[in-house]
DNA sequence: CTTCAGCAATAACATTTGTTATCAAATCTA
DNA sequence: TAGATTTGATAACAAATGTTATTGCTGAAG
């Protein structure tokens, strides 16, 4: 599972498998909550097989908003960076084969890598990826339609809406899941 | 206007005034673009005295994303960081006082502060607070109504809305002047 | 095999929001 | 001060989007 990232990081092997030994493997069934809304977040996951979403409950409604696949990894980061209850629920969409690591781990980690100048850049750099992310997903919700918002998603990761169930790809995109119907069956007769 | 920094950097006299010595102060009318879209970001600005905005052309109309006041400091992160084309401009709305630094001099001061753990975390600090920011805007645009949109940004950020016009509030809210104008008399009503 | 829950499409109707146009007040400028 | 520009409110109509209800399909569980 980690030999595919070796590489990226650069490290020597003691280190690395410092580092990898810290993860556990672990099993998920479809509709597992892997963090609750409210709950501080102790554990990031790195997903080996599966599908999973963040959704938090927005005035009553089940609102998805971000989706993931294999070799991603999923946490709450603003739980985990101020230790605060997360605003949001994670939970499998399919059933899943997961790797976790405890936010004290990964915390000795971080603080480790932060002397090494290559990783230091590695994760800044990350940390901004995730802000040009939102940023986008930001601009997206201003400045498109629906449909394109539908479009760019299926250009963007087709995976995505090839493996989720509607209703979860309707509220990631702000509308309902009749609107989504619709959207769909305009751009078929084209 | 750099004074009240001071205390949170804890630099020495030297090095603090090595770095503030790297702003120019520069004064601009209302409606001054200081960063093209399209254009390589090379200036990141402090506002000691003003208004800003952060907009783009989005399919065709102006959409505002951000807004600026006082002690606050503008640039496209995503063109500094990357050295790419903006994809925002950068506008005075009233008429500015500002204190603007070079790209090449800031570089330098972050490798620079990346060697000081307190500085080091005081900026990843900052990056994570701004995805945070932008996680925000992005869950208010799929939770809320654009009324609730409307009385949140009264309630955080009310000199904005006074000192603003209202088209870009509208645009900012992602709604037409119309439509937010008929949000003010629907709330006055009450 | 049967049953049931989850999922998706569609229709009918209601509500929200956008567009265009007009007017009035405020502000800026020559 | 007079004229232009910017700003904001409102009305009338059009388009987009939501809600609710119905139907049929599929796959999992018993």
């Amino acid at each position: 599972m980690f030999q595919q990232f070796k590489n990226t990081f650069q490290l020597d092997t003691d280190k690395w498998d410092d580092y990898t030994s810290c993860f556990k493997r672990m099993e998920a069934p479809a509709k597992t909550i892997l963090l609750n809304e409210g709950e501080v977040s102790k554990r990031m996951f790195l997903i080996e097989k599966g599908c999973i979403r963040v959704w938090f409950n927005g005035n009553g409604k089940d609102i998805t908003c971000q989706f993931f696949l294999e070799n991603e990894t999923v946490g709450s980061i603003e739980s985990f960076r101020k230790n605060i209850p997360s605003p949001t629920n994670i939970e499998t969409i399919e059933p899943s084969i997961l790797w976790w690591i405890h936010k004290r781990d990964l915390d000795r980690i971080i603080e480790e890598i932060k002397e090494n100048p290559h990783l230091r850049d590695m994760f800044i750099d990350k940390i901004f990826d995730r802000t040009f992310n939102y940023m986008k997903y930001f601009f997206s919700m201003v400045r498109d339609t629906p449909q394109m918002r539908y479009l760019n998603l299926l250009k963007e990761r087709p995976e995505i809406v090839k493996r989720v169930p509607q209703h979860y790809i309707a509220s990631y995109l702000g509308i309902s899941t009749v609107h989504l119907s619709r959207i769909k069956s305009k751009i078929l007769k084209k």
